[in-house]
DNA sequence: CGCTATCTACTAGATATGTAGTAGGGATAG
DNA sequence: CTATCCCTACTACATATCTAGTAGATAGCG
């Protein structure tokens, strides 16, 4: 499934992600920006509507979850990134990301680590 | 300067930052999706209200050229991708990357490379 | 039972995005 | 010169996004 998720949209996801299900107003009050509850409630809709979200009954209110996964919603956005304005290369927005990117060292040992498994995984 | 495409912008971002300086029909003529001349006209002057593009007058008509840099754009977007779905770290989206992706080993050996330059700089 | 708090559903309006048409002016071919 | 073409300016309109208000249901309190 393509996963396109608007500004406001991933700040609610990540809640649905960071927290599992919850009611409206428990997505609310983890929300940084401080929104009305009718706001939270129309974005939670149309995450519904798009198939992104969905609930279930809890006495009064309905307790909605996220229906895909984070996995999948971060590799459609990087995906379309890559697309839009690295000319579709992973590797070119890589070379980005460590020049632009203040790095420690430690984050690029653990990226040294990380390239060197991935390169073990073609000769298991 | 904050700089935000949006999908349709970006690809004639694009057309700026690979041809140069260009009149709205060459710039037309380029795109991918073929849209009408007046389309891109209206496009490229949302860009320039945004402050994204410049031009200079050309005979009858309007040659436009970018005033952002694509190190800039790049950046930018790399930067809110990362807010908005990596929880600000690069590393994670990095994480990702090398995940998601299906590198190939010559790519994983040019990446290994980058960071061990990345990694050398710290001791000139 | 009636009041109040809490929910959802529906509605609303501003702004952004995407696409394109019409009007009108200057250049150009005959 | 005049019919045509190319180009910009202005306008239009559908859809999406963002934010929030109003209406109405329900549940618990006293």
């Amino acid at each position: 499934m393509k996963i396109s998720l608007t500004d406001r949209e991933a700040d609610i996801m990540q809640v649905l992600w960071d927290h599992g299900p919850s009611l409206v107003s428990e997505v609310r009050e983890r929300l940084t920006d401080k929104l009305a509850y009718t706001t939270v409630l129309t974005v939670l809709r149309t995450l519904q509507a798009k198939g992104y979200v969905g609930y279930e009954e809890e006495g009064r209110g309905h307790r909605y979850f996220a229906s895909v996964k984070q996995q999948a919603a971060r590799k459609n956005a990087l995906q379309h990134l890559t697309d839009k304005l690295f000319k579709g290369s992973a590797e070119l927005l890589f070379t980005h990301l460590v020049s632009d990117q203040k790095l420690t060292p430690e984050q690029i040992a653990r990226m040294r680590k990380l390239l060197a498994e991935g390169t073990d995984k073609d000769k298991p």
